[in-house]
DNA sequence: CCTTGATAGCTGCCTTGGCAGCAAATGTCC
DNA sequence: GGACATTTGCTGCCAAGGCAGCTATCAAGG
């Protein structure tokens, strides 16, 4: 890949941005934002029917789906912090979702499970975020979305691999 | 497949997500979201080298670039709120970089002005975004970059549009 | 047994966003 | 001119995330 080759115009290959005037239009972070905030917008009126916010229902499709994960496993998996996660439940645990109780075997973890109306709640949710998905891909081709999906999970991985 | 019709799977136009197990890994939710917080971390090191957040810097280039906005129009052009964009403009005030003055015409609004600091700092934003949007956009081809920005942008107006 | 290191959960401090409500100023319509 | 609506900026309240630091606990090794 570098002094002797030959590859059509190198620059083009990972010079999108030249720090040249560009358009707010064309720029990726402000259209991946853009896309975020219309369907944060919808979670947000679609899980405010069950009596959530647009991310408490994560934690608690965690728990419902077993593998009885702690507070530790579920900042990990959903790529966030022991602290945050730590508030998150306290809320979820304040709306009588979920209990927390000290493990006998490993005093240090806190056993996480839905109560009766926090498993009634769960429930419900794929459907919500099903329809919520749904429109938002109204348009796309099943070809595209696997491309959608291919290049979401590409440009996530530029950031967290090479570094 | 079905009845009578002979279209390729119909149901598949819009129901990608059916309410069934579907995994973390195909969820756009998830995916876009793994995107942002690559993207967000990278800007949030990169900005850190300036003195800035992930987000501060946009208030600040869309005042150097002239049109006289106002807090109202900044929350408006960055689809937030003009609580929040206060706040915002509270904190770059508090760093030195921008003034506030009452407009004399209308006293309504307030005239916002970078300080010598702040266009300095201004300056350097151009290049550290691009390094980033570019460093994400690693191994896309044009025509993949340009169907990448597409997609978002059919994703956001499906959410603003119909609904 | 005791030190070391890793893990789990928690808390404080900060930035950020949405929502609702408010006062001042401005514009509009009768 | 005065009632009404709108705009602007601001503030309080809440949800949320990142970061740093802390304690309790567990796991190994010497």
């Amino acid at each position: 890949m570098s002094a002797v080759t030959q590859l059509p115009t190198p620059a083009a290959h990972d010079g999108f941005y030249n720090g040249n005037a560009w358009s707010a239009d064309d720029s990726i972070g402000h259209l991946l934002r853009q896309a975020m905030a219309s369907l944060s917008r919808a979670a947000e009126a679609e899980m405010k029917l069950v009596g959530l916010t647009s991310v408490q229902w994560a934690p608690l499709m965690m728990i419902a789906r077993g593998g009885h994960p702690t507070a530790a496993s579920l900042a990990r998996d959903l790529n966030t912090d022991t602290g945050a996660m730590t508030r998150m439940l306290d809320r979820l645990e304040a709306k009588g979702l979920l209990t927390r109780r000290r493990s006998e075997t490993d005093r240090r973890v806190v056993e996480l499970a839905l109560t009766e109306q926090g498993r009634s709640v769960t429930e419900q949710i794929p459907l919500h975020l099903g329809r919520i998905y749904n429109s938002h891909l109204g348009g796309f081709t099943p070809a595209e979305f696997e491309q959608f999906k291919g290049f979401l999970r590409r440009l996530a991985h530029n950031g967290t691999g090479p570094a």
